[in-house]
DNA sequence: CTGCCGCATTGATGTAGGATAAGAAATGCA
DNA sequence: TGCATTTCTTATCCTACATCAATGCGGCAG
């Protein structure tokens, strides 16, 4: 819970004693690595904060083929917004890519907060309008990059994460297969390039 | 201001009353075909809700290339959301692709709007959970499905625009030459594929 | 009517990245 | 520690799409 309440404390200008008698309802709960914290289907009912860990979420196409949507290191939320915002089945998986601990967010803290704390209102305000953001660059880079300049934007974006995530996940993050990653890396050494 | 009057009262669940009042403020605009409401550059101050015509909004990459971002038809929101919410400057243009008349709707619209009637306020959240959701869609055709299919997935979801907007465009949204794009509709056409 | 311009099509050729297969290296686990 | 499994690399071939270039053709300004 303590990465949560420092988040807050940052993010959304509340009070110790706010966020104190905000964060006292909720539940953190931790997963090994492998574990499933939402399978396709099911609704999803919670953000997860990751106090301390690393989680990933990612569809799974007609052809068996999984694409990953989002890593979540320290201090980010996972979740599928859609599915828990409209009640409906999620086509995302979360899985824990290691021992993580997360703490569980659901509507009814988020209108809660909402309403008790106009802070808390904008800050929330301010996370869909960064997700939003997020996306949008993503689709740019989709449309517009070739996989060694979405690996390189990868790198420079998730420096630590290059080192705690396979690389067969970053190739399934960036749409590539993990040998076309791994020819993009060789030609990058082969150009001296140091990513650390 | 007849369309958004009327899409509010749809979506939004507002009186008349309550819409006159929130709408008397608000401006409309129109655009000759070929205009521009953004450049790329300037900070996007407004949501363009489109009464009448088509807009597309497009980023320019470093090699000139053109990607569209969206098409905006009748009773659609245009907007860099980013640009608009950080007041930052914004990659994107936006571009009246026929003559277009639009309601020019303001940060300081949403917050008194938002204020002065919580259906507002859920009407406006429900839109921009639906963007991310639109969004994340978009994301999973691109990693996953081919021109072929990214295709047949735009006619499905905008018959219209098929006649209304020039192939190129299309090709520019689903992330392909419009040489690609007419091969694909040859082999379509060839497969007996009928659009409409 | 005519010449031009933007758009769509078609063909020839190039290339980034996919598919497949196999081996090497790393990691987990008994 | 050693065996098995997963991950990463490398090599070969293949395919979807890009690039380049030429042709056609509808609108429309003069």
């Amino acid at each position: 819970m303590e990465q949560y309440k420092h988040f807050l404390q940052e993010k959304a200008a509340l009070t110790p004693e706010e966020i104190e008698s905000l964060t006292s309802s909720l539940q953190s709960k931790t997963f090994r690595k492998g574990e499933f914290l939402l399978h396709a289907g099911e609704v999803c009912a919670y953000a997860f904060f990751v106090e301390k860990g690393l989680l990933r979420s990612f569809t799974i196409d007609e052809t068996g083929k999984e694409h990953i949507i989002q890593f979540g290191p320290e201090n980010w939320f996972v979740t599928d917004r859609s599915s828990a915002y409209f009640s409906e089945p999620s086509d995302f998986s979360i899985e824990a890519i290691e021992d993580t601990t997360v703490v569980l967010i659901d509507a009814a803290f988020i209108s809660r907060a909402s309403a008790a704390y106009p802070h808390f209102m904008r800050f929330n305000e301010k996370a869909l309008q960064n997700h939003i953001r997020q996306l949008q660059k993503r689709i740019n880079l989709l449309l517009s990059a070739t996989a060694e300049k979405r690996y390189l934007d990868f790198i420079r974006l998730y420096p630590d994460l290059t080192l705690r995530v396979p690389q067969w996940m970053i190739a399934s993050y960036l749409g590539i297969t993990p040998e076309s990653l791994s020819r993009v890396r060789k030609e990058l050494a082969k150009n001296n390039f140091k990513p650390h």
